[in-house]
RNA sequence: CGCGGGAUGGAGCAGUCUGGUAGCUCGUCGGGCUCAUAACCCGAAGGUCGUAGGUUCAAAUCCUUCUCCCGCAA
């Protein structure tokens, strides 16, 4: 696999991983990703983390506003394959057909099911129990290409966007570089996606990050992790928006939703339509994040009884 | 100069408007009670109030500078 030419185009920390394990086994000759972004209060320019690691060992890095019409590097650069991770844009069809061996995408899901930009999150709020990765030929639509390979990821009560995203990033490299050879020598499998069974993962909105205890306990605990560590969940309090990190859940008759039921020296709960909802760790306006008993400490634990949470 | 919140013993906060003894809830350490305890009671240690300057008899508090942290918007 040493000599085969690649092109690797990805974005984020999650295909970082993918693109290490080529430069280790085969010959990465071009890295394409998004252009670099002014991100936080400062507007820092920032390069991407695939960027970063790129520069480490010297591989030219190539990242064009719109690939749709700014892609000739890619074809000088003449790969025998394009492995794409997380890149952020949809590829055209000229680069689709050139190299001859195709364009490889790993995604982190189990395809068809949440195609799209954030298979994460929603795994992880719709209560999933598994996900996985899926190793796809890529075509002109998002995420909707020929199968190649799926590995299975069981979803622990413990994970959250966080673990998850780093154990499928990890998973994701590996199954790539053990399926690559079979693709080399064009002895891999490549299943079409059942159309009727296609879901959508699209990029968490602001209103997907807010609390609504209308809902039954189990699912505001999932949108809860399925948002931790990035956007992280939140709630209005006293007038303040509040970030929810950790929660836990008990189930009980409650008679009215949303407000603030039970408060001890290290406990806080919440009414929902069944139970009622612990906040356990959480990021107040203005300040660092907390576990609850830290936030309980400062404040008067009377008046907070009874509060309506929206 | 995009908008806003914040910095006070180890943690979370109050005190700042209206300058005058460093306070609260915890934690830690010591002692007591108890069959026992994360429970209860008593006691102790621990803070140049983010930085630098100014006003004042006197500054956590008023004025100015700077630094760092956080949320929104991009």
């Amino acid at each position: 696999m040493k000599n085969v030419r690649v092109v690797f185009m990805g974005t984020p920390d999650f295909a970082v991983p993918v693109l290490q394990k080529l430069m280790e086994n085969t010959n990465v000759v071009l890295v394409v990703s998004q252009p670099d972004k002014s991100v936080g209060r400062k507007q820092i320019l920032t390069k991407t983390p695939v960027k970063m690691e790129a520069e480490k060992k010297n591989i030219p890095v190539f990242q064009p506003t719109k690939i749709k019409e700014d892609y000739a590097p890619i074809l000088e650069a003449k790969p025998d394959i394009i492995i794409t991770c997380a890149y952020g844009q949809i590829i055209p069809k000229v680069l689709l057909d050139a190299p001859k061996y195709g364009c490889i995408n790993v995604h982190a899901s189990l395809l068809p099911k949440y195609r799209g930009g954030a298979p994460i999150h929603h795994a992880l709020i719709n209560g999933e129990e598994k996900t996985g990765i899926t190793i796809m030929y890529m075509d002109e639509a998002m995420d909707s290409g020929d199968i190649i390979r799926e590995v299975e990821y069981p979803i622990k009560e413990s994970d959250n966007v966080g673990t998850l995203h780093d154990a499928l990033s990890i998973l994701g490299a590996n199954t790539l570089i053990e399926t690559l050879p079979s693709i080399f020598n064009g002895t891999n499998e490549r299943v079409k996606q059942e159309e009727d069974k296609v879901t959508f993962a699209y990029n968490i909105k602001r209103e997907d990050e807010h609390l609504d205890f209308h809902k039954i306990g189990e699912q505001l605990k999932n949108q809860v992790r399925g948002l931790n560590p990035w956007p992280l969940a939140n709630l209005l309090f006293q007038g303040e928006e509040m970030k929810v990190l950790e929660v836990h859940f008990v189930k009980k008759e409650i008679e009215e939703v949303g407000i603030v039921q039970e408060v001890t020296k290290d406990t806080l709960g919440i009414t929902c339509q069944d139970g009622i909802l612990y906040l356990d760790k959480i990021k107040p306006f203005g300040k660092k994040e907390m576990n609850i008993k830290d936030y309980l400490n400062g404040i008067d634990k009377e008046k907070v009884i009874g509060e309506k949470v929206e």
